[in-house]
DNA sequence: CTGAAAGCGCTTACAG
DNA sequence: CTGAAAGCGCTTACAG
């Protein structure tokens, strides 16, 4: 990598000017074929490869998409990095990645919005909740966006239906006669909750309400969507308020939780049923009842929205919602 | 994001040139104090942000770092770029991410390399197999490279010893009695065969070897670290070979296999003992015997030493490696 | 079809 | 301590 050649040492080497060597090389009209095909050679023999940030400086497009989401180590935000990766891939594009972890986090994604809007050609966003004004901000930018799990109606997004689907979650316990159904969700109080973690929680308690169950707040716990959180936040339920079954916001949680249920001594299902969310290859493998998502596919998506802007698309935002399914696998039983 | 605010418009309003601007909100010295905090009032006043491709044409360094790992989806690699993240947070630099699974990609990896290295700082490579050639043209360029899982002599690495983990894993299956011991590795014959899956296959053979026992070829198969993968293999591992334990090189092919051995009515460890590699807190909730690695720690480490290099650090190639250790739970158990 | 030249927005010697 | 100016390596009207 002696990195070389300038688009001068070509020009010069080829007899013409940069000018010319700058369309032939990027397929602009306007360049004779015999010409064409001598820059390129010449180009090809001194290996010569632009300059991205000359590039970008004077043409002001990055060739790359920015994805900002609030953490890496985790199974639904690797699936969707490879969803938004295999889009980005066939247009050669590249991805900045930042992630919006938590409040400081949070605050140095948004002092350097005006910085990052000008190193990215578009930006997708995942979960990451920010004050109103911000999203107005952006809003206010030209900078092609499309969030995916937040719906600010100003962008293109991508979205599933977390309330029906943890409704649904639910129903299905409570048809198989349970009552006492308990929670597991994201961090409660965090100022940078998820909403979905939120909208699962409500979910919760509307399926509840539909047959006129109270919601018991005691059978709300933080499981932090980690197998940890569960296991902790299912011990502490077996410990207290005891319920029969556990809706959990995420199958780590929920893979957690089940640990927790064996380390008391007592099984799933029959002592107590357990239903995760997003149905990620492990829940399969272990028969974990869960809510399928399709991960990357949304992922996806959201990514060939944000490339239709920079494309130069011009409507109103779409809101495009994916349709989620209860797996019912092993972890859930009848009471009786 | 009405992205304004040059530096010029810094300079004019404060009545200064923009090399003072320039010196003055970089923390360079010769700028009175005077002079500093009223340049600085005024650009935060005017919100300006350096444009980052004029500071990079410029200085010639970008602020990022590249990072190439072969995919995205697993539990390994999302903890691989979270420990990447962490570090380079800290100095508030950027990832720039590339993923280089299969053949292809990889060629657009290495014939992109150019242009890469003239936009990030440093690299991480993590898992990439390259010809060597290509790993010598890299040394002959300026860009700090580090590499986690591989070592290529010439860089910084951070590595496990695959090898001997792998003996040692199925060194633990032959004290327990067991002498038909399977292998489920990577995609075998696939020409980017990642080399940890190839390191830990042959730490098998040499353990049998170490007591006399010749490897049976038909107890190897491929899994492509996949769950599914894993389930599969050892569906045919069952239906045929049938070994009384399995050595995995994964997490999530060693639940793909107790999944298998479930389907076939069979228990583990009654029936089949089966151990993993990583140890991903799943591993741990179900109880899986598995090899623990640090993984996180190991990327932070690889993406500290690429910074040092950055920092202008001059000395000969590191190669740090990390101990792991078996965790013995419940997956293994004696043959008698 | 092709070139000369301005310009993108910074940084960095070089003077002073 | 500060400024004028060249330069980083491209792209893009504008002429021709």
């Amino acid at each position: 990598m002696p990195d070389v050649a300038t688009i001068e040492d070509v020009a010069t080497r080829a007899g013409v000017s940069v000018a010319t060597v700058s369309r032939a090389l990027r397929g602009l009209p306007h360049v004779s074929p015999a010409t064409r095909e001598r820059v390129s050679r010449i180009a090809a023999e001194l290996d010569y490869r632009p300059n991205p940030h000359a590039s970008r400086l004077a043409a002001g497009r990055s060739g790359t998409i920015g994805i900002a989401l609030p953490l890496l180590n985790s199974w639904f935000y690797g699936n969707v990095l490879a969803g938004v990766e295999t889009v980005l891939s066939d247009d050669q594009l590249d991805m900045h990645l930042v992630t919006v972890g938590g409040r400081e986090a949070m605050e140095r994604f948004v002092s350097g919005l005006p910085s990052l809007s000008k190193q990215v050609d578009g930006l997708v966003i995942v979960d990451v909740f920010m004050p109103d004004q911000l999203w107005e901000d952006l809003a206010g930018g030209n900078l092609p966006v499309a969030t995916v799990g937040i719906d600010v109606g100003r962008f293109d997004s991508v979205l599933i239906d977390n309330l029906k689907a943890a409704r649904g979650a639910v129903a299905h316990l409570l048809e198989l006669g349970h009552r006492r159904i308990g929670f597991i969700g994201g961090a409660i109080g965090e100022s940078v909750e998820m909403e979905s973690a939120e909208e699962r929680r409500r979910g919760r308690v509307m399926a509840l309400a539909d047959l006129g169950i109270d919601d018991d707040n005691d059978l709300q716990m933080a499981g932090n969507f980690s197998v940890d959180g569960g296991r902790e936040a299912m011990a502490q339920l077996l410990a207290g308020p005891q319920p029969t079954a556990v809706f959990c916001a995420s199958d780590e949680m929920a893979i957690g939780a089940m640990q927790a249920v064996a380390d008391a001594g007592l099984s799933v299902p029959d002592d107590v049923s357990i239903v995760g969310f997003d149905d990620q290859p492990v829940a399969a493998a272990l028969g974990l009842t869960t809510v399928h998502q399709p991960v990357s596919a949304i992922a996806a998506r959201a990514a060939a929205m944000v490339l239709d802007r920079v494309g130069g698309l011009d409507a109103p935002p779409i809101r495009l919602e994916v349709a989620t399914r209860l797996e019912v696998r092993r972890t859930t039983a009848s009471t009786i």
